[in-house]
DNA sequence: ATTTTTCCATACGGTAGCGTATGGTATAAA
DNA sequence: TTTATACCATACGCTACCGTATGGAAAAAT
């Protein structure tokens, strides 16, 4: 242990542990380099600024929330209701996402309602999940604008009982499930 | 105009503000009191500090948010479904709510995830209303435990809704009385 | 007409964070 | 072995905010 130099993956990631922990406030070059045990010389090193940081720490979670979460999907073969109990697993599971999943979610979320660069990249997410799933309710059968309006509130659901019950995974895979099935009923 | 004095009030007022657009990193004596036009002697004469601040801002909060809406909707006369329709109309609506109405939800919601203090008051909030709105779709029929769980998505959705389409409340209201029927169907 | 009381301005010391500048060490290249 | 490059420590000036101390003006009380 005590790694001789880091990378800046590994600020990154010490970067999303404060966000996750304390909020969007905690995104501080000083703070995280005492987390890591090293100084902020090394800080401006890997970064010009904070504003640096915070910038390719949004870049990585657009991959990894998108993306990869889609691939994932995509890759299960059966029905597309099938496909939707999968994305509710993991959207809703403790199936490791990169930099901690579910409450990075929430606390990007957070952070970008105040921060004009964090929310554009939550709009691009909600966006390209929304469409997503859409398309997949469309191929289960509904037609374009009820799919749309369910792909809606379907993801309202989630992102609300993400909000309310972050601390309560189980119940709140089941409440989902429950959702989903009214919706598909 | 340029009252001569100030009240607690409007400094609890002019906090909300500053909560709603910009975050909870925005509650600072000195910011506000330059929006109000007047220097931090002010706010050091009404206030002990600035966490004397917050916890009268929360107090408000709550006393609104949970208190006068329940009132507003228990002297509705009529079936409990329909005071459910009120319910989300107020919950959506611009109806004028203290300090702001949803984007103050909002706001809070988010100070609550990060500050103990605004986090209990938060899941007060969330615990009586999840009370009341069980109370009303066991009046409407539901067996206990499945007003439990139907209530808790439907508060859900609302919350999901607020935080996903903020800017959009007209359609945030079709879609929550499209869930609503979902669920009473 | 004084004297309180209420409300606010100004000035102060203290802390925390930013970004820069500069130097140091270790590893790799030459 | 010298030289260069990668990575980090330390020290500096700057700004923003906190909370206190003190004084002043206006209104209310006496």
């Amino acid at each position: 242990m005590a790694q001789a130099k880091l990378s800046s993956k590994e600020w990154i990631e010490a970067a999303f542990r404060a966000l996750s922990i304390s909020g969007p406030q905690a995104i501080k070059a000083e703070a995280i380099a005492r987390d890591l045990g090293v100084s902020k010389g090394s800080f401006y090193w890997h970064f010009t600024n904070v504003a640096d940081l915070k910038t390719k720490m949004l870049e990585h979670w657009f991959e990894a929330a998108t993306q990869e979460i889609i691939a994932q999907v995509n890759q299960v073969e059966g029905s597309p209701a099938e496909r939707l109990q999968t994305l509710v697993d993991i959207a809703t599971g403790n199936k490791s996402e990169p930099y901690g999943g579910v409450s990075v979610e929430a606390a990007i979320r957070d952070w970008g309602k105040f921060s004009q660069q964090a929310g554009e990249m939550v709009k691009r997410v909600d966006t390209q999940r929304l469409d997503y799933l859409t398309e997949q309710l469309q191929a289960a059968g509904f037609d374009d604008a009820s799919a749309r309006t369910n792909a809606e509130v379907l993801y309202a659901g989630l992102i609300g009982l993400e909000v309310l019950a972050i601390e309560d995974l189980a119940n709140l895979r089941a409440s989902m499930h429950h959702l989903l099935q009214k919706i598909l009923s």
